[in-house]
DNA sequence: CGACGGCTTGAGCTTGCTCAAGTTCAGTGG
DNA sequence: CCACTGAACTTGAGCAAGCTCAAGCCGTCG
């Protein structure tokens, strides 16, 4: 319980115990807390000790408790159709939010499962809602962190609506290179963390398409991947595809371009 | 001042400014309100005058002031791809909140359109912080209708990821009709406020496929409609089919089946 | 080493998109 | 009151993107 202040040293029992100190805290929910309130906040905060791959963080239909934030590694959250399908809803990185599903019924919609070893936070909601009461920041913060999981969603809602395989794979990889950056990673230099079945079941496409799509990708020089290692050659290219500007065959109508 | 065309109940004027009145309360903020602290709420929120079909409630990139809620007619939110074309990303029926979109970035991600002649309530979002404050049941329950906009974006996500045509169709009506019986209506006769390129925008579809399963669904004798107009005539028909359950060719691979 | 899971590649077929031509209906003007 | 116009919708025929089915490959684990 000593408490020596250093700044960016190494003392790893204290970095993952202190909001403070914690290398999201731009993203997370300190981010607009003063110094003074972060203990209140820290209070609040449950570390986890760190998850192997393919665990389960919440199940649909369990009663919800607490938001997670993701420190390190990957989720996906899924859920179960009436068919009995699954649909992978969406992955998450570091800095991202996951529970919010289950604030409106009190129980959990979906699935969140480990894509690797994966530490999350775990902060009880109803501390959040005392907490954010008395800190009028983390009141703000909450809602734009739970605004931005929305604008995610509503992205790929058009992603999954309007777009041809090309771009929806395209789009997908340029926002996890994007998502890296984000986070001061090197992001041309991506872990798929997912399998091609998640990245298939997110996007819309059959796994064959995916792995297709990637040979493609590969031969056009866009890209090199083996398995989960995949590395960006050409960001713009990918980019001019994820925003439809295909180089060779375009104007096609797409799908109802209202009016 | 004088209000004709006064609908079923007596006093328009009142009703239109009382939360306490109004015929939504149980599912806008006001649900888990004490009366004690209904007139604070009342206080933020700002009553506007009938909107004409075809009216912007807010553009994308407008600066974000306020939510609204919807008291009576619908809107529609789309938002501008990089390509030009436009997505549907909802659509809005009394109860329903607009505007969480542009709590993150503190700008609108998207546009919202008026469908028909439409009112909506705005409350200013600094008021409903102050008042969330003091009065903790508002918390609860804007995080519940925030928490409700998600879950139903991410059924939509699963709509759009992973079922054929006639499945979108049939989904989409079901959930028209379902929203319509929560909110005390007549499920089986729904007036189709947007239009057919609407429809298929929002589903994915083109809109000639869209026609061309309305005019199915009437073969099949579903339902009947003409223009605007639609009659359910056998709901659970169309319940089995949105969940999947088509009656004739089933156990198709569907698209990614995870595992 | 063999078996299994995850991935890749190939060949054909189906769904739903494209293109094109009608039809209906509300609104307008003669 | 009817013809005219345009927007919204319907219907048809053909085509291609991406799904289905099938086989084979690679790397890991027991």
């Amino acid at each position: 319980m000593t408490d020596p202040s250093g700044e960016t040293v190494v003392d790893i029992a204290r970095l993952r115990r202190s909001c403070g100190a914690c290398a999201l805290s731009q993203l997370c929910l300190p981010a607009t807390i003063g110094h003074e309130d972060m203990p209140k906040l820290e209070a609040a905060v449950r570390q986890h000790r760190p998850l192997d791959a393919g665990r389960t963080l919440f199940a649909e239909g369990s009663p919800f408790n607490e938001l997670h934030v993701v420190r390190s590694g990957s989720l996906k959250t899924v859920s179960v159709q009436s068919d009995g399908t699954e649909q992978v809803l969406g992955f998450h990185l570091p800095g991202d939010v996951v529970g919010l599903d289950a604030v409106a019924e009190g129980q959990h919609r979906c699935t969140a499962m480990t894509l690797e070893r994966t530490t999350v936070c775990d902060i009880p909601f109803n501390a959040i809602e005392d907490v954010a009461r008395r800190v009028p920041g983390l009141q703000r913060q909450l809602y734009r962190v739970i605004s931005r999981e929305f604008v995610r969603d509503q992205e790929h809602l058009a992603t999954m609506g309007r777009k041809q395989a090309p771009e929806r794979l395209a789009i997908f990889l340029k926002s996890l290179s994007d998502r890296r950056r984000a986070l001061g990673l090197e992001p041309l230099e991506l872990t798929l963390s997912m399998s091609r079945s998640d990245i298939g079941n997110y996007l819309g496409l059959v796994i064959e398409t995916v792995s297709r799509l990637f040979s493609r990708f590969q031969d056009e020089g866009l890209l090199t991947v083996q398995r989960r290692a995949l590395r960006i050659l050409d960001y713009d290219a990918l980019a001019r595809l994820a925003a439809g500007m295909n180089d060779a065959t375009e104007g096609s109508r797409q799908r109802s371009p209202l009016r």
